[in-house]
DNA sequence: ACCTGAACACCGTTCAAGT
DNA sequence: ACCTGAACACCGTTCAAGT
């Protein structure tokens, strides 16, 4: 890619990431490009879907997430490390308003740009999941999946502007069916 | 309205019901008036916004569910008539794939064509909680609201289709979380 | 190589014109 | 009264034409 390309790539991206945190996952990709003053084209080939732009905008968040999950395991008590983590992919997920649905739909699609990046925040949360089950911190009859649906669940209420002033206390209150009493 | 405008109303409605069950509740307008037979122009008059559209179709379910509440009440124990209720309600949110964003947000929104009934809805689920919560069946630290959240949320794991499958132990977990062990 | 924007096939919504 | 469908202002997506 050449220099000239790049600051395209960067440029488009910079915005996208504006209007994607402002208006939501579904904004129009039209007005992107027009904010960013590059053609509808140049959109397109850098970014061939909606969901190969917002797999560049979130891989970074991705990427520090997984490094997080990594760091919690290490250090932190298996509960205490799957709720950190909890709140912290949903606050990522939140803050593209809607993305949840791409990234949920994305771990069965294979042809998804997000898969490779959502199969791999999956698998992380799945290890503090089982660590947490091992020692008896988390119920038992959860998987990975399921873990997945339920950081869908708190994204989804999140977004939602009429039950933000709840979605604390519903992370809570959920926070408490994964965790068994000890 | 005449026998004729009569006749149009309950087609476009039979029509609506099928698309939106079978397409989800953001199914094209133009599609329905298509199908339907009639003008766009018609589908507006008898339902001047898609909330309008929606409403119609959810009466009579809301309806019965506000019945089968009181039923309900009076017949079963608290946290089965609480469990019960919530699956009926998930059950017809998830009918519309889509529409229980709508319902959450017409909570709100004093002016959408929903809000009265999906307040009524609100309400109905409410009752059933606080009694659910005077014997003590159900944790104290919940409301109506964040019900309706857990409602939301459920509708939401259901309408996914890579969620689908997990989405009965969802509830499972969630119901889990509302009722107390006693 | 890279970029642009017209073109196509769709929307939701409104409203003049018809019966 | 009631209905129709053209018209408007938008989409997402593709691709010929330009540099």
């Amino acid at each position: 890619m050449s220099a000239d390309a790049k600051k395209n790539y960067d440029h488009v991206l910079e915005v996208a990431r504006d209007l994607l945190a402002t208006q939501g996952a579904d904004a129009s990709l039209r007005d992107i490009a027009r904010t960013a003053g590059v053609g509808l084209g140049t959109l397109y080939r850098h970014f061939p879907s909606r969901e190969a732009l917002l797999e560049a905008l979130l891989r970074t968040s991705f990427d520090q997430l997984a490094i997080k999950a990594g760091q919690l395991d290490k250090t932190q008590p298996s509960d205490v490390a799957l709720l950190s983590w909890l709140r912290e992919i949903v606050a990522v997920a939140h803050k593209y308003s809607g993305a949840i649905k791409s990234m949920v739909a994305a771990i069965e699609d294979e042809g998804s740009a997000l898969h490779a990046s959502c199969v791999k925040m999956k698998a992380a949360g799945t290890r503090l999941l089982l660590r947490a089950q091992k020692q008896g911190a988390a119920r038992p009859d959860i998987d990975g999946t399921d873990l997945f649906a339920l950081v869908g669940a708190l994204a989804w209420v999140a977004d939602q502007p009429a039950l933000g002033p709840r979605s604390d206390h519903i992370f809570n209150v959920i926070a408490g069916a994964i965790l068994t009493d000890q």
